[in-house]
DNA sequence: GTACAGATTGAG
DNA sequence: TCAATCTGTACT
């Protein structure tokens, strides 16, 4: 398998579209000398000031989430619950807070636990993800990025869906059909 | 210095 | 369905 490094115009198109066709993308975790491969099987679009259950809703910048803001191509993560990291993408030019979720992986790299990384919070613990790697650029970065594999994912193969766990944002944000994942697909985050 | 939310998870 | 659990952020 040729393993082909995604460029900054793949993770500056619109949000939606880039959430759609990091499916069936490779993420590569260099860990200790190894490299840890996942292929993305699930992600989820979280849309700028408009998006109610975005940390960006209403455009305000704080600490936490400037991070949203950047060219697309770096990662922003982040602490939910006191215990578990987020792995987020962000997409679309400098300014515009989208971004990416990544919900779930399925290990390329042999693991004793197939599932281990079926959940967004799971896959950043399989990857030894943390606050050290916000803002890291996925494009220069030595120790995290992304590439293509096999080919682009069949229109009709990707499921759209509503979002998990933003109840709080309202039904009409919540019941956005912005989840894609693989159909049939094992891996993905059960719920 | 203190309050508080929270893009989850697993068990029941 | 439900509670555990705790860091970073945003206030005073």
């Amino acid at each position: 398998m040729v393993y082909k490094k995604l460029k900054r115009e793949f993770y500056t198109q619109p949000t939606l579209v880039t959430a759609k066709q990091l499916l069936g993308k490779y993420l590569i975790r260099k860990f200790n000398n190894k490299e840890l491969i996942g292929k993305i099987v699930e992600t989820e679009a979280y849309i700028g000031p408009k998006d109610r259950a975005s940390h960006a809703f209403r455009g305000k910048v704080t600490k936490r989430n400037e991070t949203e803001y950047l060219e697309g191509g770096h990662i922003y993560i982040y602490l939910v619950y006191g215990m578990y990291w987020q792995l987020n993408i962000t997409t679309n030019i400098k300014g515009k807070p989208e971004c990416v979720l990544i919900r779930a992986l399925e290990p390329v790299t042999p693991v004793q636990d197939m599932r281990i990384a079926s959940g967004p919070g799971k896959l950043c613990q399989w990857l030894k993800l943390d606050k050290s790697f916000d803002k890291e650029d996925l494009t220069k970065s030595k120790r995290i990025w992304l590439a293509g594999g096999g080919g682009q994912i069949d229109e009709n193969e990707i499921i759209a869906t509503k979002r998990i766990g933003i109840d709080y944002a309202g039904h009409y944000w919540a019941n956005k059909p912005w989840r894609f994942y693989i159909k049939n697909n094992p891996f993905i985050s059960k719920r």
